[in-house]
DNA sequence: TCGTAATATCTCGACCCGATATATTTATTG
DNA sequence: CAATAAATATATCGGGTCGAGATATTACGA
């Protein structure tokens, strides 16, 4: 799914600046799902306008920079459909932490203890971020996606707490080893 | 965690060659936790080499091309040591399906069944093959990371199951409502 | 024997990401 | 009240990464 198509998933939902369609992918209802940065979203709107898929109000505001707010066209709602209707590919995860915990006999045992307690820490946060998202007569896709980060959310988190003694017990019996 | 540190951590289980990193992340020990193509991984084995990190051993075969073989060097095992001891950055998820199923009131019910039924699949495949991968006496790092993979398929792959009626029941109340 | 899959190395262009620059307004807090 | 931090807002640049394809050989089953 290129940058192209997630700005026009945001779009749909009504009209925003660059700015933003930043933040539905921050805070908004595509954060745990897909990521997109000011240095892919700001080329992808030109190109959209390019195409004619988007459009672009220029609102401006005096002793500020203007805001550009950008709208989806027909031929945009046309081309997000033919995107969702497509195969999609397979899901990514990457993670720094696992790979670095891969290698945990080359860490110090409280180092390996700390970076999983602030991890189960941050799982907790998006967890109740996610939770306070969910509002009555939400249309069905929204609201499994919403679910869906939840339930992933809470499985690691829970992960962590259950499995973590087995991590930093057999790093120890290492140490003791030694 | 750049390709380059990836390419150190497979070294760092033994000597290999391109094509044996890149089949770590395709179905080896970092399969379900980081991802890695040939395009990153050979000018990433490239700058190591220049950088004295690995060295490369020409394995002459006649009649087929020169086999390189790589090794990790100190200083490559110090540059490892160095990286998984620095703070990991956030997780990264990217899901292409779950974007797709937030509009799912554009797509024939069929489809959304049919992809979730296909996903459901995907990950039992891989579940079967993490479980797969434990035997007796392995490290502790490993296995935690092995389980970690195995915890979070099977709970994608739980949610799917539990949840896609309330999608499909939504986006069918939606037909009707027409 | 024919074709397909696996082994094996490598390049290219398009795309993406993190960091950074800039500027104003609002909120906080000392 | 003033200073500072955080939020709002747009945009660029360079380096990194990714997918697709070129190339070549061996192994193996149909």
């Amino acid at each position: 799914m290129d940058v192209k198509t997630l700005c026009l998933g945001v779009l749909a939902l009504g009209d925003a600046s660059g700015y933003e369609i930043r933040k539905a992918f921050e805070d908004g209802p595509f954060s745990h799902i897909q990521e997109a940065g000011f240095g892919s979203i700001y080329p992808a709107l030109k190109k959209l306008t390019d195409e004619e898929l988007a459009t672009c109000f220029e609102h401006q505001q005096d002793s500020r920079p203007d805001k550009k707010v950008y709208q989806i066209t027909a031929k945009g709602r046309q081309a997000l459909f033919d995107a969702v209707n497509r195969e999609p590919n397979e899901d990514k995860y990457r993670s720094d932490m696992m790979f670095a915990l891969f290698f945990a006999d080359l860490m110090p045992i409280r180092r390996v203890d700390r970076i999983i307690a602030d991890r189960i820490d941050h799982h907790s946060k998006i967890l109740q971020e996610l939770k306070a998202c969910e509002v009555e007569g939400m249309a069905p896709g929204p609201a499994f996606v919403l679910r869906f980060g939840q339930a992933m959310h809470a499985c690691a988190k829970a992960y962590l707490e259950n499995h973590q003694h087995e991590l930093i017990g057999g790093v120890l019996q290492r140490d003791v080893a030694q």
